[in-house]
DNA sequence: TAGATTGTTAATCGATTAACAATC
DNA sequence: TAGATTGTTAATCGATTAACAATC
């Protein structure tokens, strides 16, 4: 891995590779070419060699990528040849969906913790989770390290505990709250809302 | 609004700037300027003025942006100025997390139905909706004239579903199952995936 | 009028693609 | 060896930024 400054954009498509990788050794596969894994994830060939060949020489002439060779090199790349502890801050839907979701274990995630504001919703169990009070989010959150938060609370809180996380040391935060999030520019944030995803579509129907 | 083709990286900023002016305007706000959305968004004034020109001048020198009138301009090229009928396929944790989620109504979304292929769903109440069995989705949707769905089941039924979905006129599809989905190129597809969300920052931490 | 801010041009910057020598 | 496919270079393409005349 050369210490260059890797465009964003580059990185961005990194997890899209990995997961195509994962599903063809699900299915048994053990090499696979620029090509064919350009036309599983739809990024041309040319893109995908260009891409993997910032971080080293990962392939060979003739022969393609070695598909588990690849995957341990794209996880390292990514951080992910680790498990990360990360909370989840809101329990209405979207966080019992996450934490529920059996998605994370095999993607480098383990959720920990579950905080709510409502006091009563504190104490009750989700699956094998007590739900926390906030007022200990930055307690909490500080002792235990946690460098990643799933937001999953309504808009206009939202700002709010995305301080406290900050504050208490969180460094990336999926924000589920339809509002954009202010915070220093070490602290990365991507958002997810159905809506705007919907959005994007419609212009073109 | 000319008839130039429009780059999708400008369409996909335009839902951003809808919600950040909704948001202005919900706060009473009149007018705003460039540098002031731009600050809210995290994006430069030059590419929010060259943005918002591809497709009229919607602004005034000296004194800006008429929020009420960038906002209805907005949702008319977004085509969101008027409501669209979506479906739900997968009446797990997301699926029911979706079809109660009150933030569509008031950015151009109505949920009509959900689907499940477990017959010990079909039937279930969801809120207001029951659910119904997805050997019926081609037929129902296209009696329905349905064009957008979000796909919440997972990874392995995806594909299958995706094609019924386009079978049945579908042309934009919001897929949250963790897999790639070859569509025909005149039906729009976005992911969600928090995984991916969560990988694409674990590189910077 | 003076100040502010747009819309647009030209310059810069960055990303993608095509092509091919190297080599497995 | 012959065929296949990488890694990389150069060319192309596209996006962003800076700057400013126009004008509210």
């Amino acid at each position: 891995m050369n210490a260059e400054k890797i465009p964003d954009i580059i990185i961005s498509r990194l997890p899209v590779y990995l997961r195509a990788l994962q599903h063809m050794a699900d299915n048994g596969l053990k090499t696979t070419s620029s090509q064919e894994l350009g036309e599983h994830v739809g990024i041309s060939a040319a893109q995908i060699r260009k891409d993997i060949s910032q971080f080293g020489e990962f392939g060979k002439q003739g022969t393609g990528y070695s598909i588990e060779y690849l995957l341990d090199k794209l996880r390292e790349i990514l951080k992910v040849d680790r498990r990360w502890d990360v909370i989840i801050v809101g329990a209405g839907d979207i966080g019992h969906a996450l934490a529920r979701y059996q998605g994370f274990a095999n993607r480098g995630f383990n959720v920990v913790m579950i905080f709510d504001k409502d006091k009563s919703k504190v104490g009750q169990k989700i699956g094998e989770f007590t739900i926390e009070d906030t007022a200990n989010l930055i307690e909490k959150v500080k002792a235990a390290d946690i460098k990643i938060a799933m937001l999953t609370i309504p808009a206009p809180a939202a700002q709010e505990i995305a301080d406290k996380l900050v504050q208490a040391g969180v460094k990336a935060i999926l924000n589920y709250a339809p509002i954009n999030l202010n915070v220093p520019k070490n602290v990365k944030v991507q958002y997810i809302d159905p809506a705007t995803h919907l959005q994007r579509m419609t212009y073109y129907l």
